[in-house]
DNA sequence: GAAAATTTTTACCATTTGGTAAATCCACGA
DNA sequence: TCGTGGATTTACCAAATGGTAAAAATTTTC
């Protein structure tokens, strides 16, 4: 059996490749990718560089399969888009949904965001793929809800455009955001509460 | 005179520093501070390392001034929003200010989203001192305006944001709204139109 | 408990990178 | 046209960086 089964990774191997994936991840958000180095990582991981380079094929790997992870994440609260449920409840909810990632994951907003920022030059071929089939998907659920009066005449492209500009944004330029609120309030839910308003009004077919 | 009067610079101390400059935005914009090289700026330029060199310095020194410089700029379309004009119309102006910018000057956009993302490490004073006060300052216009009944009810706080993710979002994920639109279509204008409904419903007093 | 396999460390290496020193080139005013 | 000061190049350098080879340590298996 030469090359069939790939053999499950052992308990240590299981750890070892996590903790190298979470250092990495706080290195790689906070530097970009050029930025940031395998001495770095090593050191955040508490593991030697060239123990590092026994579990990843090397920088560019452990970058890779950070991304692959989290596209998968990325995409679900759109997943969840249904188009049976009630139109302005799916999109407010989706819009919750979105900015509880952007508090919850802010290290992984900041990752997609420098990639993206630089061209995709990595993850460029998995938007292709993976993304944009979804977004052609729920942007025709929208465009239906639409025709169907049951929203506001919006193009659906930039709604969720919009949506995921102003959800991310508090993750992605969350040290301008922290000058500017004085970041003295528990302001957290603000920030939902005005996207909630702003959406719900945008979408409200009346007017 | 041993220190007082710097000199006037030469034609061609004006040339090159724009030139390099311009290309170090480019540099800068595209793979971040610590993604560039002094090599691909120099490249870029058409000039020497070390005569780049001449002219600023260090690496650190050329981020410093382009961010400085784009500082201005960057604040010109908030800068010009008129506490005395009429409310929505003030703020849907704003917003066609910003989102043109975004189309001029999309490294630029980039340059400075790429430093907040990391957490402003180089610009971090700035904010405070020359981002902050304008921004307290706009907030208090516009509650004013809600205060007055004259626009709907929203965070001042929370609008600003919203204004800039939207907006800028087309220069700094230009790569995924490229991909996700199929960038077939003449579709520049169609997120003008689309901002402008969204934030015209948003201010809309009635309901 | 010894052999086998896996994991970790030590000691390197080639390349890249920001930066410097000094020689050379060149424009321009006297 | 010649000298002078600014502009440019050549030849480097030390540190950092991604990565490797092989020995040593450790764990697992029989």
């Amino acid at each position: 059996m030469p090359d069939g089964v790939p053999k499950k990774p052992s308990r240590i191997q299981m750890r070892n490749r996590r903790v190298i994936l979470d250092a990495a991840l706080n290195v790689f958000s906070q530097h970009g990718y050029r930025g940031a180095t395998l001495d770095q990582i090593a050191a955040e991981a508490g593991l030697s560089k060239p123990n590092i380079l026994y579990y990843f094929q090397g920088k560019e790997q452990i970058h890779l399969t950070l991304l692959s992870q989290l596209m998968e994440t990325w995409l679900d609260p759109l997943v969840e888009l249904d188009a049976d449920g009630d139109p302005k409840t799916e999109i407010l909810d989706y819009v919750q949904r979105k900015l509880d990632m952007a508090r919850d994951l802010p290290r992984e907003s900041r990752l997609f965001a420098g990639e993206i920022l630089q061209g995709a030059p990595r993850i460029g071929p998995r938007l292709e793929s993976d993304l944009k089939p979804l977004f052609d998907q729920k942007c025709a659920v929208i465009a239906g809800w639409v025709k169907a009066g049951k929203i506001a005449d919006i193009d659906p492209q930039h709604l969720i455009f919009s949506i995921w500009a102003t959800t991310q944004h508090y993750a992605d330029f969350e040290a301008q955001v922290t000058v500017l609120l004085g970041n003295a309030t528990g302001s957290n839910d603000t920030a939902s509460q005005h996207l909630r308003v702003m959406f719900g009004k945008m979408l409200c077919v009346n007017n």
